[in-house]
DNA sequence: TATCTTGGTAAGCCATAACTTACCGTAAGT
DNA sequence: ACTTACGGTAAGTTATGGCTTACCAAGATA
């Protein structure tokens, strides 16, 4: 498991609306559905593939099945962008005029 | 432009490659071929879906492109991610015992 | 036990999107 | 001016994945 799943997770339009729709409250797969123009069982694929990527935690409640938020996908995603903040590429813009000279090398 | 279009964006192995490419400095479209199994021109497509998610950005340089990674678009994924780490969810697992009687209302 | 509800899984269909080759414009070099 | 290098765009192909219907298993209710 990684970010390459939540990402793939939640750029899936209907997913994420299904994840957002998990951020008040849990909730069943009938309330999802409900909320939802998709077909139930659509709702369940996309909650697999929630759960997958360590977005959604089920609890099983009688004959339903409760889902809720799980923080840490999002963690590792957060995690995932607070690698890109670091400045390293602000003084490469002068070295370039040095790439403009070799050109054909390998 | 939204996260919707990052969380797309950074969804293609080959393009959040690209992506992390970037990382350390900026590159010219040529360096980013180079590393990469996909065509040239798949490169230039993936830049251009980079672009509109605001997650890269373009300097001309002669007749070369110096793309180089745009914080805008992480920053903009941050604070969606940031919206999950309420914690308005705990108090309603007892509810469902509510939820469990009242079965087939609209 | 018989029936209803809830929800996960399977099979198949279809739309999107990632890739390819081909082409074109523009800047650099000679 | 001609040629080469760089890179964006178009058109067409293919594969992925999201959706549907149909089906099935397990718990609840009578």
């Amino acid at each position: 498991m990684a970010y390459q799943d939540i990402f793939a997770a939640l750029a899936d339009p209907t997913r994420r609306q299904i994840f957002e729709n998990l951020r008040d409250h849990p909730k069943t797969v009938g309330e999802l559905a409900k909320g939802q123009t998709v077909s139930r069982p659509a709702v369940s694929q996309h909650l697999r593939v929630l759960q997958d990527a360590h977005l959604v935690s089920v609890e099983p409640q009688g004959n339903r099945r409760l889902y809720s938020i799980k923080r840490e996908g999002l963690k590792e995603l957060r995690d995932y962008l607070d690698c890109f903040w670091s400045d390293a590429f602000s003084a490469y813009r002068a070295e370039i005029a040095k790439v403009m000279e070799n050109k054909g090398e390998e």
